[in-house]
DNA sequence: CGGCGTTTTGAGAGAGCTCAACATCGGTGG
DNA sequence: CCACCGATGTTGAGCTCTCTCAAAACGCCG
């Protein structure tokens, strides 16, 4: 189930930005939190002498600023990084929802669990230094149902930002693991070979 | 406020593992989320093929399993790396001073939200390639109110961990950074000189 | 005092980054 | 239909930066 009920979703509100246009500030009323629909959204905080620290760049489909619903203000500056769509789901809408439907809360309280984990186990990746089992790393837990087939949504590229390479680095490493025989790449999805299987019986 | 009232507080069950000693399997009944209290907890999801894949290495402080509560069964393995002490709040107990209480409910929501942000810095940081400049990231980002201030609340061994770099190439990065005047160093404390200050007048 | 962990500096090697060239594929328009 | 374009995918070669291994100073605590 998902927290984004149809009264929290026509409860949305869309708007475009174009590239470096701001769409709150630092200490701005917090208005709710947004979704981005297109584009790339960027938060950032400013330090006193001007230069920026980016937080997080959101872009299609994550949200950001969950934690504008309890606090008055933002907590940082979001910036539009190239032309782009966010809707808005209001403090109130999302709070008289949850209040009216404790399912909702929990499924939003799951949501922000769920994320905590993901984004725990992405640092935990960024921990290991060969790029061979970072790899490792990302497809074992990438597996699908059958515990061998990874099935690559998104481009290399961008699994290459995911884990912290260059898409050169991940196609050379691809390309090893696959000559070596611990993978085996086909369309849009990676089988791992039960290469570190401990002994099978004689 | 904390989501842990006194209530809660009162219905943690502390537990004592063994290094090795198994927590929780994938799959088991959820009985709750844990606190570490000293010692740490590995949590890993192993293969078909046996190897373990770490999702996080949850230490003194840190809470995990929040998802459990609204999951039937755990979804990875926990096994203490060190001997550990675990504090368990209980399912029930948690939810039911939720539904007893919004604002608890709130403080939780709040504090997983806070931590959701705070993750997608860390992995922020880390695409960022050079080390000095991750530094100045996390400097920026831990600066103290007046805007300059950086307290150490930890070993420059922690940090280099939190920046994922070796602590001799954060030792190093300081000292040239300081040897540049970019920093200063005292104590606990580093501060920083407005390096990067836009033209001043002439 | 002696042991342990942190902090510091040195020297060398290697892994991944950078720059570069090219292949491939899907879409677009003449 | 073909030429062109942009984005993804792929491979090559060199270089830089960080890791690794090593050693020593320092501070803290029993």
């Amino acid at each position: 189930m998902s927290w984004i009920t149809p009264a929290i979703q026509a409860a949305g509100i869309e708007r475009t930005l174009d590239a470096g246009q701001t769409l709150f500030r630092l200490g701005s009323r917090a208005t709710g939190l947004y979704e981005v629909v297109s584009g790339k959204i960027r938060l950032v905080r400013v330090s006193s002498a001007g230069s920026e620290a980016v937080l997080f760049v959101a872009s299609a489909g994550h949200t950001f600023a969950e934690a504008s619903l309890y606090s008055a203000t933002y907590q940082c500056d979001a910036i539009a990084s190239t032309k782009a769509t966010v809707r808005l789901y209001p403090k109130a809408a999302v709070l008289a929802e949850f209040q009216r439907s404790p399912k909702v809360a929990q499924a939003f309280m799951a949501m922000l669990a769920q994320q905590v984990m993901s984004l725990r186990t992405g640092l935990q990746r960024r921990n290991i230094r060969s790029a061979r089992d970072r790899v490792r790393h990302y497809l074992a837990l990438n597996v699908g149902p059958d515990g061998r087939t990874v099935a690559l949504a998104t481009t290399l590229k961008d699994v290459a930002r995911d884990l912290g390479l260059t898409h050169e680095a991940l196609y050379r490493t691809l390309s090893e693991m696959a000559s070596d025989g611990e993978i085996k790449r086909s369309d849009g999805k990676i089988t791992i070979r039960a290469a570190n299987r401990l002994s099978p019986l004689p």
